[in-house]
DNA sequence: AAAGCGGGGTT
DNA sequence: AACCCAGCTTT
């Protein structure tokens, strides 16, 4: 006995691919099955809206149109290119795998599970995302629209927070995905998680697959998935300085290559305990060896992160005399010319108020 | 198994 | 304010 072993599993797949093939959004990576699109566009929508991604889609593959374009650039221009899209990580990893490709497989990406599993920044949803969309090969793609749609269809009511239980809609999806069109079975699920069966107040009455639906049955949908609550995010106050000269050049500072946006740039900040509001003009004069002739505060920046919230208490502070980087990971520019340099959403909200 | 990792939208 | 999202990596 198992979850998929009470519905017609043929009728289940014809009534959810009609679908699919009749509604489904035109969407840019959906033009053609190029593996290295659907892989891009994957790692984009990876916790992240088909909205906001469009864009930033497009203009990804604007600029590195091949794997071998995106082998080749360099990461700065790549974290450009992701600027304001969120966990960078996903670039940056992309960037290493699809260079692994050129070199090792040929510039082509493999069709092979393990050896796309095996590749930074695939993980099992993206690998049989990438298998059943462009290679047509019937693995399951599980991801959070899939264990949404699929425990209320076949009421499963494990809690879908354990990474185990992924495992569970696994097992379901080999049961009922489609031979024949594993693409289409793959992204109607999640074409249907995202445009009927949503988190809340699904539109069951507009359901193709209503008929097959355990949960709409009992009644029940509307408590489906099962999902723990997540623990409480934290708060750090921090001041961001925004240090001018008089040769109109600012200090920007590269976050470490590892954690919290990495490798991102940022105006400089530090934690008031290590610095009070009293002590900020003698901070920035001893660590920089000028001298501050003016100091006014700037709109605080609030800024909510998945896990914790920054308060950014921002300084503009003017200096007599010529700035330094004070450290190896500071540079010295101009306003305009910090356009190439990848700045968290946080610092793209100081950098508006600059005058 | 749990925690870290962005940002935007909905309710 | 809480919850949601086309997850993966590190510990």
């Amino acid at each position: 006995m198992n979850y998929t072993s009470t519905i017609n599993i043929p009728q289940f797949r014809e009534d959810l691919i009609t679908w699919f093939e009749k509604e489904q959004r035109s969407l840019p990576w959906r033009e053609n099955r190029d593996p290295y699109r659907v892989w891009v566009s994957e790692i984009m929508l990876q916790q992240t809206k088909v909205d906001t991604v469009i864009p930033y889609f497009k203009n990804f593959i604007d600029h590195f149109p091949t794997l071998s374009a995106l082998a080749n650039a360099n990461e700065q221009e790549v974290l450009k290119a992701w600027e304001g899209l969120g966990y960078y990580s996903r670039a940056r990893n992309l960037q290493t795998a699809v260079k692994e490709v050129v070199e090792q497989y040929d510039a082509k990406v493999p069709d092979d599970p393990r050896q796309l599993g095996d590749l930074k920044g695939v993980g099992p949803y993206t690998k049989g995302a990438i298998l059943s969309i462009a290679y047509g090969i019937p693995e399951p793609a599980v991801d959070g629209n899939v264990m949404r749609v699929l425990s209320r269809i076949l009421r499963i009511e494990e809690d879908i927070a354990k990474p185990k239980t992924r495992k569970t809609f696994e097992a379901a999806v080999r049961d009922l995905i489609s031979s024949e069109n594993p693409s289409a079975f793959n992204q109607g699920l999640m074409e249907l998680g995202a445009l009927i069966c949503t988190p809340k107040s699904p539109s069951c009455l507009l359901c193709p697959v209503q008929e097959h639906c355990t949960a709409f049955r009992d009644g029940v949908e509307q408590s489906l998935p099962i999902k723990k609550k997540k623990t409480k995010q934290s708060v750090h106050t921090y001041f961001a300085l925004v240090v001018e000269d008089d040769t109109g050049k600012f200090i920007l500072e590269q976050r470490p290559n590892q954690g919290l946006l990495a490798q991102l740039w940022q105006f400089p900040m530090v934690k008031p305990v290590e610095v009070g509001e009293h002590y900020i003009a003698a901070y920035v004069e001893e660590k920089f060896d000028v001298k501050v002739s003016d100091m006014q505060k700037l709109e605080t920046v609030k800024h909510v992160f998945s896990h914790l919230t920054w308060f950014l208490e921002v300084r503009y502070i003017r200096v007599k005399g010529t700035l330094h980087a004070a450290d190896k990971n500071m540079v010295l520019v101009t306003k305009e010319e910090m356009t190439p340099y990848p700045l968290p959403v946080s610092h793209q909200n100081i950098y508006k108020q600059l005058p």
